[in-house]
DNA sequence: AATGAATGTGCACGCGCGTGCAAGCAATGC
DNA sequence: GCATTGCTTGCACGCGCGTGCACATTCATT
């Protein structure tokens, strides 16, 4: 009565020495019950005795048996597992993000797979075939702007997807959107009470949506009070070395710009110190530069930059009720738009 | 001859709005094939005539067919999961680390699943258990520091659990350590050529391992040549803010040091703006400062600081071999021990 | 023409799990 | 005493896949 059973009669399958992980079969065997009853015991309101739910339990224990969410998923057809698609995870707005990111979607019962974009777009493809091979529930994208007919691909394929940032809005999949040109906006509104009138805006050569968004809702802005900004834009990506480097540039000739607006912090940053290390400059009396995003660093005694905040928390809570929510098949694809907050720090006369 | 078996006869579950993914039965059923030479298609190896091949992948494509790889572990026994344990995906070091190796398992035809722990131990046991539940192939610990008796319940139960500079050397699990003393016995003997006298640590009250192979190996340099170091430790966690703190205790009082060392970048930043900007300090004329991790930002030219690199390219491809490799199940558990290099910039005196 | 090898294909099973269905059982109502 | 009800439990099936085995087919060889 204490416990039949006792030696496993499982499987020939014992011997494997790698990830030898104990199956609910074996269970049931050491507790003496059906396979079934093991399976109800881990199944929330299923219906189990108080008595046998205790004696799987503590075969459980003593086996080292843990549920295959692989095997629920196959049987469930919900895998749990959420894809995140990022290329440079190292930028510290793009680690915040994922950061709070696989952290809710962990407090909601499910589990945040990262896939790096290495490179060029083509490999956005393979990325999001991996995303469909382990039967991804939704697939978000921090990074890359899949063309239009993979987009269309993968969501006839049946995948859930979710942009953030990304693409252009006729597209089907669930988007996610930042108001960059507002923003923008209000950087230049800010510039001009300051009493700058020679504004710059620095970007770079191969540009997402947001960061066009941002380059072009500021220059608009500008022209709209009879200003034409300079443009400068360097290298492939928002790096501080490229920040530094569009500050040469822009530092060096005559006709310095009183105001700079980058698309980004790590930018920013990298023209605030090519103007104060490379030129001497002051911030803010000779310059304003204002910066997108507010990364840790931008709050650091060094640069106090004034900045854009992504209210990372609300995208990260709207993503993950968007999960949570399911994707009805007719229905419209949703479309959420969030608003930066403009941070003042001490990088901007006022 | 040319497609028979046009609608497919495949299974009453078609009208799935949410996630109706294509499975082997229908593209079979559509290119006029047994389910098994669709199976053998995608299988590298399996023999499978040229023609029927074809047949397949065109049906295949059209159909927006993906293998299951949940399916496919399942009967494999292998996921293809990897698990990454990380708390602080925010600062830069753990960024850097986990981009480089969900990179690299990506390309070593793995995949990284992020798991994100929160605050106590208590959790670890928690995300562990999660790793056993998909299945993981290993499981990656780059934060936390998870009790002996979690990592022995989980290596009963059939996980491969390889630590990053965590835990003490006498447990099962593989291990990856960094020569943290060797480095700060090198950060000591710099200090001293420097002419520096009056040493300080900068560290944090919770440690982890490295943390507190960093400080113990410095004190003990220290006093190894007769000096005394001071020792502050501030907050918890090793953040800028608590590096700032540290410095303002440091240079308020009497006795004020003229090189610190400091266990993270991130602190020694805050150690370096809080000299400059709130005590006005020279660094390195008055203070010499030296971090450790050679973040990004301590290239930048605010700070130009000296610190140790992590090999962390080289610790990724160790990491990946040795998920490759498997573990047998007799054998003794890896160690492997990287160097750090000292990297030479502006904030040490020389 | 007959035989052997070689190649391709389908069948059926198992991977670990959830669950509908029916059978078992105890408790209740008449 | 019997019928009814409610709760447990085991059986059996399917989820999507890889693969051993047997069979069909083709081709070269004797």
């Amino acid at each position: 009565m204490t416990d039949l059973g006792r030696d496993a009669p499982a499987s020939r399958t014992v011997d494997r020495g790698a990830s030898a992980y104990v199956s609910a079969r074996e269970v049931a065997a050491r507790a003496g019950v059906s396979r079934s009853a093991v399976s109800r015991t881990f199944t929330p309101g299923a219906s189990v005795a108080e008595d046998t739910r205790r004696r799987v339990l503590v075969a459980a224990e003593e086996l080292g048996y843990h549920v295959n969410k692989l095997a629920r998923g196959l049987s469930l057809q919900q895998s749990g597992i959420v894809c995140v698609v990022v290329s440079d995870i190292m930028s510290p707005q793009m680690s915040r993000l994922l950061g709070i990111l696989t952290r809710r979607l962990q407090q909601a019962g499910r589990v945040a797979m990262v896939l790096s974009l290495s490179g060029p777009d083509d490999d956005a493809r393979l990325v999001l075939q991996r995303a469909a091979q382990y039967r991804a529930e939704a697939t978000i994208v921090l990074s890359g702007t899949p063309s239009r007919s993979i987009v269309r691909s993968c969501l006839e394929s049946g995948q859930r997807l979710i942009l953030i940032s990304r693409d252009d809005p006729e597209t089907g999949p669930d988007r996610i959107r930042l108001d960059n040109a507002g923003a923008a906006r209000a950087a230049l509104l800010a510039f001009v009470r300051g009493g700058c009138r020679h504004l710059a805006v620095v970007t770079t050569e191969k540009q997402t949506l947001s960061l066009a968004e941002r380059s072009a809702g500021f220059i608009e802005a500008a022209r709209a009070v009879g200003i034409e900004p300079r443009i400068v834009s360097r290298g492939v990506s928002t790096s501080y070395e490229n920040g530094r480097l569009a500050g040469t540039e822009l530092f060096t000739g005559e006709r310095r710009p009183d105001a700079v607006f980058c698309v980004n912090d790590v930018t920013a940053l990298g023209v605030l110190d090519a103007a104060r290390h490379d030129f001497g400059l002051r911030v803010p009396e000779d310059l304003s530069v204002m910066g997108f995003d507010n990364i840790p660093e931008a709050d650091w005694l060094s640069y106090r930059l004034t900045t854009f905040d992504q209210p990372v928390e609300d995208i990260a809570a709207a993503v993950v009720q968007l999960v949570e929510e399911g994707r009805d098949p007719g229905g419209d694809p949703v479309s959420l738009s969030f608003t930066p907050t403009l941070v003042w720090r001490s990088s901007v006369r006022c």
